[in-house]
DNA sequence: TACTTATTCATACATACGTATGAATATCAA
DNA sequence: TTGATATTCATACGTATGTATGAATAAGTA
C-alpha cells in the first residue's frame, strides 16, 4: 500500500501557501518540511534547492491561474465582458497566491523568478488581446493595449491584497459580503468606465 | 571639528534605500553599517534594534511623501487636476522608496508595521479628500470615496514598480523619457475616464 | 528469494544573522 | 586639564539558515 508517495505533493502545497503569505526569505525549508510531515532533506532530495521549489511552486500556481485567464477570455460576452470577468476572478477567488507572488516579486529589485516572468507575460498577453479585439470592433478605446491592460490589472491586485488591512485605513470591511459584492461592482464599473467608447451603455 | 556626527543620518539614508531595494529580511544590518562606514554596533546604540531603524526609516521616507501629497491636494486646479498631479508625482518622482514599501507590506501576511499604517491612512485620506470634494460639486462621479481612492493609486503604484521589468513583459520601455511621458499620459487619462462625471470636456 | 534503486532520516557543516559586551576613544562642560 | 558623558569599535554569543553526508529503510525487479 502506497500510504506516502507524495511527499513531492505535500512539499508543493505547503510552500505555495507559506511562500505566498511569508515570501521566498521569510519561510524556512524547516518550516515547510515539518507542515509537510517530511524530512529536513526532502526539499534537498526532491527539488534540487529551496529556490528550485520556489519555481516550481510558481509553476504549480501559475499554471491554474493562467488557465483561468485564458478559459475566461475565451468565453462569451463582449472583450470588455470578459476583462471584467477576469477582473472578478481575481477579486473574489477565496485561494489566489499568484497576485500576491507576483506583486512581492514586483516589489523588489531581485531579478524575476523566470517562471514568475513568464506568468506575468501569459496573462497580460491575455489581457491585451482582449483589448485588440475590443479596440478593433471598436467598443473599447484606443490606447497601447499593454499599458491599458497593466491599468486595468492593477486594481484587482491592489484591492485583494489592500483588504486584508483593516478597516480603519482602507474604509472597506471585506469580511461583509455585501461588501464584497459592492467592492466587485466598484471595480467593474470603474474599468468600464476606462475602457469602453461608451461606458454609459453599460448593461 | 565634527568630521561626523551624522552617523544615524547616514544609516537611515542608507536603510531607506537598501529597505525600499530589497525588503527588510533580506538586509542585513552589517550591510547597512558597512555602507554607512559605521560600526556594527551602530544600529543597535543609535536606533535600539534593526526593527527601529526600519520604523524610523519609513518616518523619513513617509514624512516628506505625505507633504508632497498634502501640497498638491492644497493646490490650483479643479479635484481633479490635484488627483492627476498626486499620480503624476507618484509615477515620475525619481526617488520615491514609499510606494514600494507599502507594496511590499500589503503582500506580507505580517502585520502593517505601525509607522506604514499611519502613513498609508494619510496619504489615502488626502486622496479621498479631493473625491468627495469634487463629488459634492458635481465634477466626480458618486462612489465610496476610500474605494475610489484605491482604485486611483493602485495604477501609479503598480505601473511604477512594473516599469522595472523588462519592456518584453510590460511592452513598455520606461529608459526612453518620451515613453514616460506617454504613460503618464496614459494613466492621467484612464483616472479621468473613471472618475469625472464628464470625461470628454477634459483639457 | 536476492539485488538494485529510491527514499527517508538524523545529524553535521559552514555561514549568516541580530544583538550584547566591554574596552577604547572622542566630545564637551567645568 | 580634568572628569563625565557619548560614541565607536572589535569581538563574542546564541541561534537560525541552506545544504551535504552517509547510514537506514522501503520499494521495485529479477
Amino acid at each position: 500500500m502506497n500510504i506516502k508517495r507524495d511527499v513531492p505533493e505535500r512539499l508543493l502545497a505547503v510552500a505555495a501557501d507559506l511562500f505566498a503569505r511569508e515570501g521566498f526569505d521569510t519561510v524556512s525549508v524547516r518550516k515547510i518540511t515539518s507542515r509537510a510531515k517530511a524530512n529536513l532533506g526532502a526539499v534537498t532530495y526532491h527539488f534540487g534547492s529551496k529556490e528550485e521549489l520556489f519555481h516550481a511552486v510558481i509553476d504549480r500556481i501559475g499554471v491554474p491561474f493562467s488557465h483561468r485567464f485564458i478559459s475566461i477570455a475565451a468565453g462569451a460576452g463582449t472583450p470588455l465582458d470578459r476583462i471584467c470577468g477576469i477582473v472578478t476572478m481575481v477579486l473574489t477567488e477565496p485561494n489566489l497566491p499568484a497576485p500576491t507572488l507576483i506583486l512581492r516579486a514586483l516589489a523588489t529589485d531581485r531579478p524575476l523568478p523566470p517562471p514568475l516572468r513568464e506568468l506575468m507575460q501569459r496573462n497580460l498577453a491575455t489581457i491585451a488581446g482582449l483589448i485588440r479585439e475590443g479596440q478593433s470592433n471598436g467598443s473599447i478605446r484606443e490606447g497601447e493595449p499593454n499599458l491599458l491592460a497593466l491599468s486595468v490589472m492593477a486594481q484587482p491586485f491592489l484591492l485583494r491584497m489592500a483588504f486584508r488591512i483593516p478597516r480603519d485605513i482602507v474604509g472597506v470591511d471585506r469580511s461583509d459580503p455585501a461588501t464584497q459584492r459592492a467592492v466587485v461592482q466598484h471595480v467593474v464599473t470603474t474599468i468600464t468606465r476606462s475602457l469602453a467608447t461608451h461606458p454609459e451603455r453599460r448593461s
